[in-house]
DNA sequence: CAGTATCCTGTCCGATACTG
DNA sequence: CAGTATCGGACAGGATACTG
């Protein structure tokens, strides 16, 4: 898929995928998120070549995901920090490594999120930030918005006639969105 | 970087980057939160090309994301059903469309979450489950577990050191992980 | 409909060498 | 250290045609 394309998307789930629906970008962000921030820890903790770090270090600040920061004039160094932008989401690969604890590995856990005050492993969930409430299926779903296109509209009213049992012809969307 | 890499990788982020780090992958998982069951409903509303559709659902099949079940027997038809493996990472879609609207649209939002008993428009936070807090950098880490590798340990104390102010060296992890 | 079979192209990536 | 330059191979992806 080409990242352009997603870019551009309707989808908010496509377009974020534009920007970190990629193995090598995930990998540096959680090495950010657990504290790296130059060039050689990143090559040398994701096991990365350089000439695609390089790449990728230079795609994500274009992206506003890292910020190259100088910290030093003679010689010229310089770091790549988290941006509050790329800081939501850490979260997300949070979720995405309790994931992988329970389904991607065999035995024990080699990674684990921990609350520091008391030790204790923290078994993380998401909630809705007003009732506390799981974000159960029945209850919460995603929905078109304001600004929601044609494709989106139409998928949306299609599942709808789908889940109320009259599968209906079949799904043929209006043409780009 | 290579999937199978991914797959056998000690970090369980890597992990699950190895089974769900590829766009299209996730773009049919979307598809598949919203309702869709469907060979055509998934290439329709992800304009993908047939053919990388078919090896992606055998893909996800084998890794016990999606459950192929036969619907209807003549002619021969089946659809493609979420598992409890891949139902576990709808929250984290969801976070991930949510971040989406904030940071990479502009405008209104074209798709939103709701809570479907009020209709008001749903903010998501991962949160302790036995607390209930949010889940903050200063109080919720990432830390080696019991099973951890070399890497990992190597990783994690170049870290502390780093913080502690005493910059060390520099990262030279030991050999594979 | 629900896919499979081919072919072709682009590009992502790894390896390596080089530089201020 | 922190990158850049170059090169070749593997593979993902798109288009298209075909089938039960």
């Amino acid at each position: 898929m080409k990242n352009e394309a997603l870019l551009k998307a309707s989808c908010p789930i496509a377009r974020s995928l534009g920007l970190v629906g990629d193995s090598w970008t995930l990998m540096i962000l959680r090495d950010a998120f657990s504290g790296l921030t130059r060039f050689d820890e990143f090559q040398k903790s994701c096991n990365i070549a350089p000439n695609i770090l390089s790449r990728r270090l230079k795609e994500m600040v274009g992206h506003g995901l890292l910020e190259r920061v100088s910290y030093c004039s003679a010689p010229p160094r310089h770091e790549y920090r988290l941006t509050d932008k790329s800081g939501e989401l850490r979260p997300i690969v949070l979720a995405l490594a309790a994931w992988g604890n329970r389904h991607c590995v065999d035995g024990q856990p080699k990674m684990q999120l921990v609350d520091t005050l008391t030790g204790r492993e923290v078994t993380a969930i998401m909630v809705d930030k007003e009732t506390g409430q799981p974000l159960t299926v029945d209850r919460y779903q995603m929905v078109p918005g304001p600004a929601a296109g044609a494709l989106l509209r139409y998928r949306h009213d299609y599942i709808r006639r789908k889940r109320a049992g009259q599968t209906p012809t079949r799904f043929s969307p209006p043409g780009a969105d």
